[in-house]
Formats: structure tokens, sequence, C-alpha cells
DNA sequence: GTGGTCTAGACCACC
DNA sequence: GTGGTCTAGACCACC
């Protein structure tokens, strides 16, 4: 069994920053909060932030500019990726956990459905 | 922003034991370990222990007898609500998450769907 | 025979916060003492009171606000309730004891009714 | 607030004799237990029932034999008195229980006899 | 051996 | 300051 499931701070960062583009609250070029900025905002220690920046800057999903800032990348190819991705990985976990109960594909479907039914 | 997602161990722990019900692993009337294997075992505090068996038997998931043990209910109309809280809680909060990802209840069926046959 | 009849503590503070609610010396919404300052009133470690709080807090008697304290329920009817409930038990395990000294039904009340009119 | 409201072992066991007498489980003249076999079987130190015999026998409740046992006192009418004072001090303190929660001497007598009813 | 209660005290999140 | 979680460990009752 396990216990402490957090996942490490700047991972969370990148994944709510990802959440923010996918959901279009971040534009293409858009230029977001300066490292400080965000730190002080989410008070977090600077460093945890410039990990998750530099990360995000491996990804190709910002490139940062000396001494002007982090902007998203324009490329918008990588944007739909981004929400491919996230969704594969949220609907891989979520089958996951409906099988380990014991729910068989064609039942997770359909619990599915009635519960978008249920809210309607 | 929030950091350290972690539930308590204590919530953890009655998590786990209600999967194993669900899933068949514990059979009603069956007597689980007892709280002091059951801290060893899982490297956790007894008193944290206790409070989650404490906290199943409020629930009704198990009855205790003192010097004895304690043991999974035999009431099975439980076991089948439990199943069913546990997908229905799964299944809100995937909806909820993939919603927030932008996608419409119909795009979510069909993306479950997809991922389901490429497993195949 | 038993020996040592004392009820634990935590038991005896939700019974005594109980009556204080039955007598309106606590009023539906009233903020009660924190858990620190009732510890060090009663002098109780700040565990056992807490155990109480959570107990209050499961039976829907009080509700807790995160850094803002413990509030009595606004339900009123829940409070009816318990003051019903407590009369129920103390009249059940008077009967009860009366009966084991050999009273029946009828003399029970004769003997309830004579003390009272003692009294005046 | 008073928390531990047990009452000392030998009062204990002195309350126990007499319900037993009441009931007539005991019967005038008989042979009790040794303080011995008695201090076996309740798994108590001798000293505390040779309190609770020593305190009887002050109470003219037993009377002790010496090299012979102790005996319960004949006097019928000691009897009597034992079944009403143990009566009044129940109805005594039940009333007073009422009485803090806001119950009138009336609503007590009403709420007796409707559990009694109850019952049948 | 089983669970039940309690203390002492640390550390955390939220206000 | 408020409550929430957790550890370490004592002592108890019942089996």
């Amino acid at each position: 069994m396990e216990f402490d499931n957090s996942k490490p701070i700047y991972l969370q960062i990148i994944h709510n920053i990802k959440k923010k583009l996918v959901r279009g609250e971040l534009k293409p070029g858009e230029k977001i909060q300066s490292q400080r900025e965000f730190a002080k905002e989410v008070n977090v220690n600077p460093n945890t932030v410039q990990r998750a920046y530099r990360e995000m800057e491996l990804l190709g999903l910002v490139h940062t500019l000396r001494g002007q800032g982090t902007f998203i990348t324009e490329d918008s190819q990588m944007l739909q990726e981004i929400k491919s991705e996230m969704a594969v990985d949220l609907i891989k976990s979520f089958i996951t956990e409906m099988q380990s109960l014991g729910f068989e594909d064609e039942q997770i479907l359909i619990q599915v459905e009635k519960n978008m039914q249920i809210k309607e």
C-alpha cells in the first residue's frame, strides 16, 4: 500500500499551466508571469518555480527570452498534442481505476453515460 | 493553486479496504487484520490504523468484537452501495476533469470508447 | 460484577455539551470554545477534546470551520431529537433499575409521584 | 465539569449485595461468601472486600461470627428500609437529571408512563 | 492477543 | 489563532 500520493510541486505547476493552455486561458505567444511573481503568488520557493519553467522549456511548451520573460509557444500543433495527452492520461487512469473495481469496459461506458444524464 | 494533494493516511486505508471489498478480496463476515498487524505491515502508527477502523465502524463497513478482532459487515446491500459510491465518485471527478479540459459530454464518451479499443 | 463504571472522557464531554444544548445554555449557530481552550479549562488532553468534537461533528451536532472554530448546528429539529433521546435514555435505565429492585411499573409511577410531592 | 464518575469499588460491592437482598437473591440469615472467596471471584484485592464487609457490618446489614462466616441480618424491617432507600436514591437522581434537561414534574410522569406503554 | 482510551507533543493548513 | 493529522507510548478491559 502506498501512502502520500502527492506529486512534486514542480510537476503540479506544469500540470496547471498545461490546463490553462488547453482551456484557452493562456494563448500562444502570450507572456506568462515571471518566475518571481509566480513564486510569490503561489507561495513556493523560487527554485521550484524555476525547475518547472526549465522543464516546460525542454518540453517546448514555452520559450524564454533573456531579460524579457517567458512566453507560451506559438506552435499550435503542440497545444493540440497537450490536450490529447492530458485527456488520454485522464482516461487511462480512469479506466484502470474502474476496472480495478470490477467493471467491464461496456459497463464503464454505460455508467459514464448514465452519470451525464443525471446531471442534465 | 493547491499543493500537497495527498489524502490523510487513515482515509487512504479506508479507501484501500473498500477497494478490496468491492473486488471480492475481502468477503462479508471475514476477519481482517488486527490493528497492530496492519500498522506493522504498512509501517504506520497503530493509532492511525485505529482511526481508520473506527471510522469504518461508524460507516457500518465493519464491526468490532472486543478482544476478538474486526470483521467485515455481512450486510451485502452495504457492499453493493460501496461499489456504486466508489464508481460514482470516480466517474464524477473524471467528467469534471475532462470538462475542465474543454471536452463536451459527447466527446468524452467517444474518447473513452476509443481508448478502450486501442487497448484491444 | 463490573467495576469501574466511569464513561470515557470524550463521551462525558459530548454528554455535557448535549445537556447544555438541551437546557438552552448553548444556542443554535453559537460558537463553542476552541478545542484548546476547552482542553485547558477541563484539564484534559487536547486530543481527547478533539475526539469529542469530531464525534459531535459526525452526529451532526456541530459543524467545524477550519481556522474559525466549532459551531452548534442550526438544525432545530436535531436539537429537539437530542432532548428526546436523552430523556428516553434516562427513563429507560431508570425503569430498568427500579424493576431490578422488584418494583412493578405501577409502583414505580406511584413512587415517583410521591417523591415529587415530598419535595413540594 | 467532572471526569471519572466511578464509585469506589467497596461501595459498588455494597450496592450489589444490597440489590441482591432487595431482590430476594439473598435471604435473611443466609451465609454469604467468605471474603476470600468473594475477592477471588470478582478479582479484587481482599482488603477491598474486607472494607465492604466491615462497612455493611456497621450498617447492620450483616453480622460476622468469628470462624463461621458472615450472615445477612434477620432484621426484616432493615431489609424493607434498604429497598426504600435504594428506590428513593434512584428516583431522586432521576428526577434531578430530568429536571436538568428542562422537564417539569408533570412532563416527567407523562414521559415515564409513555415509555412503559411502549414496552408493552 | 484483541481493541479502547488517553496523554504528550510535533507539524501542517487555513485564517 | 483555529482545527487536522500523525507519532510514540502508556495503561486498561476483555478474551
